[in-house]
DNA sequence: CACAAAAAGAAACATCCTTTCTTTAAAAGT
DNA sequence: ACTTTTAAAGAAAGGATGTTTCTTTTTGTG
């Protein structure tokens, strides 16, 4: 998938589906200045060329009773393939793990995980991350406050 | 915003609404096992108690030439409300500062930043971080590679 | 068992999406 | 400068979908 080129109006719309996924096309076609045709065959081109990835609802954590965010930094023992391997594919099956990156640092690996609580944190800890093999080190940090959470690209 | 009771209709709308935030009614009624009406009704209830905040298109970073992620680990000179709500203030203004959290341990705020490249990111800590007054520390750890990039809350 | 309240289904109206066709505008070549 | 070609925009129509209202079913309670 190649970077693509993209002009006034491609920007403006995908601001606008960046800040309602779920606009119709004739809203979007008004607000970026282009016929509701010429706004749908641009959105088409948009997803067609994988500049728009997907649609997704925004769950609130506080009402869904998912509310603590943790970031955890992880070490892992050895560097080989065969370690890193298969902690990425266990991360990546753990539905309380939304986000994990491999970073430069102390750590090898961020992670944020969202839990309802403190139990189920020491819960999530013990069943599966202290389970796996190979790991070195692992440093919690708690989010006592979100001041912004969003995946919206700058454009 | 009180949190919400969800019976196993709501969870699968849920899980689908966040796995495609375009699905159709129609479709998804059908995934979940409701009359089309039904899953209307459940759908703008949940947008009503605030469980579902909003809808977003997903933009994939490489393809926009946004491919470089940071986290930021940022200590304040001083503790007083003061210092604190100024820094979040700029904070929340900076696009590219996409998440950002108040933290226990050594920082006091994780921050995600991203930029198209190693430059950007030289650009946004001289004129965005270091221009911001009773910062004490600031660390940057460099995204190697994603594992994992979502929202989806568990459910 | 009967009643009330809540939620589900059915159907109809309104809206929106998506396609096709036509028109306009920009680029390239002679 | 003019024609030719290509690309993108607008208009319009048919089909699909969303949203509402009304009726029926289910669920919970006295």
């Amino acid at each position: 998938m190649k970077q693509v080129e993209l002009d006034g109006f491609d920007r403006k719309i995908l601001h606008h589906l960046q800040q309602d996924g779920r606009i119709s096309n004739q809203q979007l076609a008004e607000r970026v200045g282009l016929s509701p045709a010429a706004c749908w065959r641009r959105v088409r081109a948009l997803e067609e060329q994988g500049a728009i990835a997907g649609y997704s609802a925004l769950l609130n954590p506080e009402v869904m009773g998912q509310a603590l965010s943790v970031f955890v930094l992880v070490s892992l023992q050895r560097h080989n393939l065969d370690s890193t391997e298969e902690f990425e594919r266990q991360v990546l099956a753990y539905t309380e793990v939304l986000q994990c990156f491999a970073v430069t640092g102390n750590a090898d690996f961020v992670l944020r995980v969202v839990v309802p609580d403190m139990r189920s944190y020491d819960r999530f800890l013990n069943e599966k991350i202290f389970t796996l093999q190979g790991i070195a080190q692992v440093h919690s940090n708690f989010a006592l406050r979100e001041i912004k959470n969003t995946q919206h690209l700058p454009l």
